[in-house]
DNA sequence: CGTCTTTGACCGGCGC
DNA sequence: GCGCCGGTCAAAGACG
């Protein structure tokens, strides 16, 4: 690993940095984080463990994100190696080039991605006795890497829908995602010479806003943040009855169409850990939406998901057997 | 005419 | 209390 990805590990490990502040330091995703690094057979996706891999011919690549108790985990970089960390060799990874056309960028939790969110879940921590801490490390992507995040169980005053971000290395600022939305705000970002939208679904019943930047360090990534869950299926959508999901990503329309975006574009994607009630049942629900699409035809080549508790969703039973099919715990 | 974008004003939370 | 900042509102305008 060279300085500068060290550096940004410091960053993120830092209590009051943010994954948007390692960001704005100029760090070299793209290269940080090669886009091969995930994409050889056999890894398991997060569509696999939906069960929709019919929709995607390649494999999608997890993470392993120990989710721990603040109280039981050091605040270090230290890992435990898993096997998905084993078919994953950051030596053997590394040495792979970036596909030339198109560049990959790690994700992060919303939260994470946002500094001010992040700012804001340590403000409430600190100032709220009653607030149980939890601190999540969100690997992204290469082993070392982790972000730490702190999921409250608290009686907070402003409840959040579960936050869903994902990177995006796009010249259009608003992606396409199969739903309609409506522009309700702009705001100047600090540090940061792009501005950041906000839309809200156009559905009258649903209140699914999305926020959308630029990054400040590579301006040809935009960050969308989704928070909330559609309560309609996709205004531009329809499923052909041959791909029909499993009954979890039927239940969840996704915040965007997978069938909607764009295929020359890499998307990451996180999960937001910080959610209102903090449900890692209640993530799920929100990724699985991934799988309410069409076709995979023009879905890209390599994708990534972050969810602040991969690893759960592999070795948890208790909470993914309903979602997870038996060729996806045993790829 | 309906829908969407733009943009300044406003509000609430937080740090100092 | 004040100022900063993120997020939202809503009127006005653009567009098909």
């Amino acid at each position: 690993m060279d300085e500068k990805k060290r550096e940004v590990i410091k960053m993120i490990k830092a209590d009051n940095t943010s994954f948007s502040e390692a960001i704005s330091s100029g760090f070299p995703f793209s290269s940080a984080f090669d886009s091969s690094e995930f994409g050889e057979k056999g890894s398991l996706g997060f569509m696999d463990l939906l069960g929709v891999t019919d929709y995607f011919p390649t494999p999608i690549s997890m993470f392993d994100f120990p989710a721990l108790a603040s109280s039981n985990i050091p605040t270090s970089t230290t890992t435990a190696t898993t096997k998905k960390e084993a078919m994953v060799s950051t030596d053997a990874l590394s040495n792979q080039p970036a596909t030339p056309n198109t560049s990959s960028i790690s994700s992060a939790s919303s939260e994470a991605l946002n500094e001010e969110q992040t700012k804001t879940a340590a403000r409430a921590t600190k100032g709220q006795k009653q607030t149980v801490s939890l601190t999540i490390f969100l690997r992204i992507q290469r082993p070392t890497l982790y972000i730490r995040l702190k999921a409250k169980k608290t009686n907070q005053k402003k409840q959040r829908e579960p936050r869903f971000a994902f990177m995006t290395k796009s010249e259009v600022d608003h992606l396409e995602d199969g739903y309609r939305w409506r522009k309700y705000g702009q705001k100047a970002v600090k540090n940061s010479p792009f501005p950041r939208s906000y839309y809200r679904c156009t559905s009258a019943s649903c209140n699914v806003k999305k926020r959308v930047e630029r990054s400040f360090s590579d301006p040809s990534v935009v960050v969308t943040t989704y928070e909330g869950q559609h309560t309609h299926p996709s205004p531009l959508i329809s499923r052909p009855a041959h791909a029909a999901p499993p009954p979890a990503a039927a239940a969840f329309p996704m915040p965007f169409q997978r069938s909607q975006l764009l295929p020359h574009h890499h998307y990451h994607f996180a999960h937001d850990v910080l959610s209102s009630n903090n449900s890692n049942f209640g993530n799920y629900d929100t990724l699985s939406n991934i799988g309410s699409t069409t076709n995979s035809a023009n879905f890209l080549h390599e994708r990534r998901f972050c969810t602040p508790s991969g690893s759960a969703l592999i070795t948890d039973h208790g909470l993914l057997q309903d979602i997870v099919t038996s060729n996806m715990l045993n790829p």
